[in-house]
DNA sequence: ACAAACCTTACGGGAAACCGTAGCAGCGCT
DNA sequence: AGCGCTGCTACGGTTTCCCGTAAGGTTTGT
């Protein structure tokens, strides 16, 4: 089993139920903290101290909070920590079930597991843990299957740009200037209409109200 | 102390932290389930054998999985398990922010407490539980701030009925006829476009698209 | 280098939305 | 009944949006 493992959770209970379950797999004393921060800190200290972690458990989103924090997400303190420590194994444990967002973790930080917040993440969290002993890969089942956008237009930035200027309650006709001040290409007018038609017509709405809601919905804004 | 409490969570891990926060609390033996079916079977069984529960402890939303359920979510839940039992002090512990969402629940539901799945919510939890045993209501803190900044304007029926057509994709001009055929007076086009700008004035807002994002952020649709 | 294909942008006519005004019906009050 | 208040509706002018067309630029292939 690892000896030393940092767990990086905000959410008290959530924390708390990760720091039963590796109890009950053997780990001595899991230790954790509620920020990021302070997680690197930590990490620091045990390197400089000879004693490294050798395993770290983090969500990825943190919220804010009257403690202002350098690094506000897990993605952040991956990278960072492994910078201090480059062989440090890394376990993911989110809600995120996002393909694009999980595969961008295993493939651009290199962690090592990840298991999403759901029905048995329990099981899940020990199978990671034998997996990552085992120095293997390890990726909750629950989002192997989870493919099921069909029709789903791919927003570029440019999309993205122009629908958070419509929520911004910029006019359509001024989009254009914002585009321009943004660097951002193609800026021109046509181009815009035109680039909501796409987006409408690939997912078979005829307003902007819709779009609007179907950005809601999954999230993109 | 409650004597029975009875916990319904899908997620292993929080299931097992609400486990131990109540035993922490002096709780003897918190009953727990992962399906909203299996709560209300037990609620009945217990009503039947005349040692009733004294507290639900429930998530708002469960997912799908192979095992179809009747009920399919926390309300539904609480609904069902207040025919049984009308009696039964409920507590709902989710990660919903939105307030439309909880009040609803206060409202119609008449729930004890609401506890946000946040960083301090297993302090929260504790609060709550002692609230409710002294028949108070309880709503976790982080929740309160989040609904005072609001210079939210109540959205009628009629509004609702008028943004949820244009999420529809129906034109504003065609809303008349829509609102004609359900009965819901007044239908003139006049007044639509006198509502819509009223919502758009308090929330302060210029563009119908500002609108309907705020109206997915808050939940009413 | 040249042409073809593609993308971006500009322009104009028509439709929809926006906004102020005015007429009309319902309601309470004297 | 007569009056005034309120809220719903109808109408016209202005702005914005929508959509098709065409001109100017850039990239690709030969």
């Amino acid at each position: 089993m690892f000896k030393r493992i940092l767990i990086a959770e905000d959410h008290e209970t959530q924390n708390i139920s990760l720091q039963k379950t590796l109890t009950e797999l053997g780990a001595e004393k899991p230790e954790y903290v509620f920020y990021c921060d302070d997680a690197l800190t930590w990490i620091k200290n045990a390197v400089k101290t000879g004693q490294p972690y050798d395993l770290l458990i983090t969500d990825l989103y943190f919220e804010e909070d009257h403690n202002r924090q350098k690094i506000t997400g897990g993605a952040e303190l991956i990278k960072a920590a492994k910078e201090v420590q480059p062989g440090l194994k890394t376990l993911v444990f989110s809600g995120e079930s996002k393909t694009a967002v999980i595969d961008s973790l295993f493939k651009e930080m290199h962690i090592d597991g990840y298991v999403r917040k759901a029905r048995h993440d329990g099981q899940y969290l020990k199978l990671a843990i034998a997996a990552i002993l085992n120095h293997k890969k390890y990726l909750s089942p629950d989002l192997k299957l989870a493919r099921k956008e069909n029709n789903s237009h791919d927003f570029s930035d440019l999309d993205i740009a122009i629908i958070s200027q419509l929520v911004e309650g910029t006019p359509q006709k001024n989009i254009p200037y914002y585009l321009q001040e943004n660097n951002i290409k193609p800026s021109g007018l046509s181009s815009i209409e035109k680039r909501l038609n796409l987006m409408k017509e690939v997912l078979g709405f005829s307003k902007n109200e819709q779009l609007i809601a179907y950005c809601k919905d999954i999230g993109i804004i």
